[in-house]
DNA sequence: CTTGACCTTAGATGTTACTCTAAGGTTTAT
DNA sequence: ATAAACCTTAGAGTAACATCTAAGGTCAAG
């Protein structure tokens, strides 16, 4: 098939499957005479391998990683994926312990504007930004 | 006082406070003789201003609204604060919730691997991944 | 009077992940 | 045969947020 059955298979977009090839995470099996891309069944599942990874949270760079051990399991090792896995589940912990922190300033500075159309001369949202700790 | 005092008092570095005045966030009250930008103490709490602004979650731009509003109070409205801190409350609540998206998925993943030196044939994290769905 | 710390600028570089453009070649259907 | 749809490339642009570099000027202390 060509790269549009592909991006629609995957659903991933045609230039992203370009910019996925650049940095060597999908190759297309073979060229056309004309130079298309063609790609097989095997590359629609590598397509989604790598769009089910990023909704995982692991960066381009770590998919790759993550390919590399798809694309030749018996030279790795289940500890490799297993390691990934927990690290990324860590990294991921820590960003949302401190969007809750975010979170919980943002509402304590919420609850106490009034948010009406007075001037903001008194805004308590503004001066607690203010305030020097 | 000299930039590099206004990095230490506001715990920036002085690169990073000339990229925000770049940005317009944060313009020093004058400059000296030779050239060098002088600050006030009033820069202080602006640069702690834009600091604290950052770690609720506001991006630069976003910040330099928020500045508009302290450098100039009388001429705007609680509501415009309130409103900034309510969306970003809503944004953050939605990064919160993909987070959690993926960090209940990784679990489901880690779970299953033995995490072990054997090979990754059966790995099921990746076979996982691969999973056509 | 020199050494070292500090200051200046414009602009390049880095990260992540695309997204788009221009300028052109190919395929397919009517 | 010709128009629409599809393909190619290199490279630029975007967003967010810095971080660093080069090449040079200034200041305070010993
Ligand atoms: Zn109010
Ligand atoms: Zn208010
Ligand atoms: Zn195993
Ligand atoms: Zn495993």
């Amino acid at each position: 098939m060509k790269i549009s059955e592909l991006a629609k298979r995957a659903d991933i977009s045609a230039h992203t499957i370009r910019y996925y090839e650049k940095l060597g995470l999908l190759k297309p099996t073979q060229r056309s005479e004309s130079n298309y891309r063609i790609y097989t069944n095997d590359d629609v599942v590598t397509a989604k391998f790598i769009k089910r990874s990023k909704e995982c949270g692991f960066s381009l760079a770590e998919t790759s990683t993550l390919l590399a051990i798809k694309n030749d399991k018996s030279q790795h090792v289940c500890a490799e994926a297993k390691n990934m896995t927990s690290s990324k589940i860590v990294e991921i912990s820590e960003q949302i312990a401190k969007l809750k922190r975010m979170q919980s300033t943002l509402q304590e500075l919420e609850v106490l504007c009034c948010g009406g159309q007075e001037s903001a001369e008194f805004c308590s949202i503004i001066s607690n930004l203010e305030k020097v700790v």
